[in-house]
This record gives structure tokens, sequence and C-alpha cells, in this order.
DNA sequence: CTACCATCCTGGTTGC
DNA sequence: TGCAACCAGGATGGTA
């Protein structure tokens, strides 16, 4: 699915047409994707004025002046584009349309429907199923190496397998976690609880420099995702490791080559010599 | 606790 | 060229 770094780059393109604004129209073309569609999902919207437009970890939030708040997950194959006028025919997998007062369209496409949406109360939103177990936001100050070396004390399990686990920290898959564990030079097969004092220090920097600059670049284009202008975003082109096995590795002057394992059924990319 | 697996879907790629 | 198997950025729940 997106990444923090392709959903935060979808926030920004969505703030401009829907901050301050009010949703003149909103259509489900179909009763579920992921999960059903909450009953009432276009009524309860249409007419509300969006207040805030946040992220959370892989989640964007979007307020209304009603208290609602609008959980949306893009899945893994989630696109959302905007068109300020002169929105081209729907297609087949546009499966939620937004419009707002000053006439932009919003389309939620998503083919392989992994994505979904709720409606909750802002009151709720801290205790919804979804948002309440999520780990700390990787971005944040606080997350910093001592909030890392706590999650991942006396966990056995590979370090790789830690990052994506969402309790641990939230918004980091299959991309960007073997990029974050190149740049801090650790092995995806160390055993996380092993990642302590220096060793965590060097994966928080990691983690918060590729993010950083996936972000910057609009996120990263492979196979669904898109900047909510249509534009491709370009950090796929910044990859050190992740889909370049048998590269010579960037960082180093190992004579080895990136190599990919699985780990619990995902692509990991890593260079043997560099990563320990 | 941990590791592993199947599952929800569609479509692009690979290999015969 | 056809076709089937496999693979893909996620997340959960079940099993052993």
């Amino acid at each position: 699915m997106p990444e923090l770094p392709e959903v935060e780059t979808v926030r920004r393109g969505l703030l401009p047409v829907l901050e301050g604004h009010i949703l003149a129209r909103v259509v489900a073309r179909r009763p579920d994707l992921r999960f059903p569609i909450p009953d009432g999902f276009g009524q309860q919207l249409t007419g509300r004025r969006v207040t805030r437009l946040d992220r959370r970890a892989k989640y964007l939030l979007i307020h209304f002046d009603s208290g609602t708040v609008l959980i949306w997950h893009l899945g893994m194959s989630g696109r959302v584009l905007i068109f300020e006028q002169d929105a081209p025919p729907e297609e087949r997998h546009d499966h939620i349309i937004f419009e707002t007062d000053a006439g932009a369209v919003i389309r939620f496409n998503d083919t392989r429907r992994f994505g979904f949406v709720d409606l909750v109360d802002g009151n709720g939103l801290e205790a919804h199923p979804m948002i309440a177990k999520l780990g700390p936001e990787p971005l944040d100050e606080s997350f910093d190496a001592q909030a890392l070396a706590r999650r991942l004390k006396d966990r056995k399990t590979p370090i790789k397998a830690a990052l994506l686990d969402q309790t641990v920290v939230a918004g980091l898959g299959n991309i960007y976690v073997s990029e974050a564990l190149f740049y801090a030079g650790i092995s995806p097969r160390r055993s996380a609880g092993t990642i302590q004092g220096g060793r965590a220090v060097k994966l928080v920097t990691a983690i918060k420099k590729v993010l950083k600059a996936a972000i910057a670049a609009g996120g990263s284009s492979l196979r669904d995702h898109r900047q909510p202008n249509g534009e491709l975003g370009y950090f796929q082109h910044n990859f050190a490791v992740y889909d370049r096995q048998g590269q010579r590795c960037p960082g180093c002057d190992c004579t080895g080559s990136i190599q990919q394992i699985v780990q619990s059924g995902r692509s990991t990319y890593f260079c043997t010599a560099r990563q320990r």
C-alpha cells in the first residue's frame, strides 16, 4: 500500500481543495471496499465543511464541522485523484467520488479494494480499533532512540518484521523498512531486541531521514501510487536497495551485491557486507 | 511470546 | 501468442 510518505503526499495534495470547503456531493459507487462502506456515508458528509485534514500513520483523517471524522486507509493500491475542473469520465475502480462547493472532484480509485473508509465521532477517534493500537509517529520528536529501543526490548523477531508491526512504529511498510535498515547498517535478520543504544540511534535517524526524503520527492510510484495531481512521485529513483537485487551496493565498496530474501512472506533487500 | 500461513482483491509480469 | 502461476506497497486472525 501506500506507506507513510505516499499518504502524506496525498494529504498535502488534498489540503488546498478540501480544507475549509464544503462537500457538495459524495457518492459511493459500490457498497464495500475491504469493509462495508458505512450506512449513510454520502448523506452524513454531504453539506459538511472540512475543518481539518490530518494523517496518522497510513491513515488520512478528515475532520468535519459536524464533529464526524472520516478515517480513510488507501490499502495497497488506493489512489486519490483530484480534478479541479473538467474531470474525465469515471473509471472502473473509481469507488468513491467527492465533489466540493468549488467544483473540485476527488476520486478514490482502488483496484484491489484493500482500502477502506469509516466514519467516527471525533471524540471516539482515539478509541477507534484501527487507530487505538498504533505505535508512535516516526516523524514526531518524541520518537527517539529510547522510545524505539524500549519497544524492541526483548523481542526476538527479526527487526524487519518488528518495523512492519504498526504497534512498534506506525507508518512504515515494506519499502521504507528495507531502505531505513540499509542506511542504519543493520541486517534485516537481526533480532529486534538487540537494537539498543547506538544501533537504536542509527535506526531512528535512518527512519526519519528516509521518510523525509520520500515525502520531499512526492512518494514512490512503483505500481499504483501517484500524487493527487496525477504526477508520479519520484522517490523510487532514489531507492538504495529496494527492488535492486543483484545491483552493487551504493553505500560501500563491498564486492557483493544487493541480496533479496523473503521474511514472513515479504521481500527484503539488503547488503550483507554493510548491514550487520 | 513467536513464526508462519491464509485471506481479502485485481492486474501486471514471468515462464513454459 | 496463450495461458497459468506468481507476485505486489497491508493488516488481521488463526494455528502450532
